[in-house]
DNA sequence: ACGAGGTGTGTTATGTTATAACAAATTTAT
DNA sequence: ATAAATTTGTTATAACATAACACACCTCGT
């Protein structure tokens, strides 16, 4: 970990293999799953699943990525300044995997309402929109 | 497979395997993983992952069942007389894996609404909302 | 009746995703 | 310095899912 002096913003304390999971995340073109990862840090000194899990498992918990259920994968947040939102909102394009980030306090909150008509209290959401974005549709 | 004669109501269309796992869906109390499945339809013939994945697969493009990606389990559709919606939306209790089905085409128009805004087309969303059902919290 | 085409089934093998468990190394706190 | 807490490396295994192929069965046109 890092040095006390450090903790100031709690967002920049990543471990040795966050930041090297985060890296090669931030320069993928589309979502990734936990072993193309280990494939493209192997050269980084990782060497196990394991390691690349955890590292996931950290970053999520930081907010700074997500993952996508329906395939698996995960990507860098789009958003990584925002307050925690009671809900992830991706939109993901069946052609060409591009991946857009809404707004997940607006939804989040939709969400909640509908939901409470049920007697239900949502702690956390997860949105996944599938279809063609923009440029692909 | 049914003669020809019964093809009138396509949602009756249940081949042997697809009966079996759907009554044993029906039968249980939160959702099953096809794991689980396969094990308590062993006792009726079904052996191998791939006999209760077809199964699975027939009855989710029926729309008898559905999937619940943040858990890889799946469960009963419980509006299985709707048209089919543009979302899939579960409200699944984190304390006693209750789940509630609510209403995936208002909802699904609503986010249909959102993503547009970013020009992205949606075929087919899936909401997930972890919480606390009406009993539990 | 026959054979082609389509669908469902059974089976074996394999691929993919994720975690358990434990020891060693490193960092932090006292 | 030493104890405590965290991170890391490693091996093994668990959990989830599909590929591939042979065979059975039904339906349809001849
Ligand atoms: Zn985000
Ligand atoms: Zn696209
Ligand atoms: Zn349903
Ligand atoms: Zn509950």
């Amino acid at each position: 970990m890092l040095r006390m002096t450090e903790h100031a913003n709690e967002k920049t304390m990543l471990t040795k293999n966050e930041r090297l999971i985060l890296e090669s995340l931030s320069q993928a073109e589309t979502p990734q799953s936990a072993y193309d990862l280990l494939d493209s840090v192997r050269d980084q000194g990782i060497r196990a699943p394991a390691q690349v899990y955890r590292a996931l498992s950290g970053l999520m918990s930081k907010h700074l990525i997500h993952r996508i259920d329906s395939s698996n994968t995960y990507l860098c947040c789009q958003k990584p300044s925002h307050e925690h939102p009671n809900a992830i909102c991706l939109a993901i394009c069946d052609e060409c995997q591009q991946v857009t980030e809404l707004d997940g306090v607006r939804i989040g909150d939709q969400l909640e309402e509908y939901a409470k008509a049920s007697g239900f209290e949502s702690k956390l959401t997860s949105v996944e929109l599938r279809g063609l974005c923009a440029k692909c549709h």
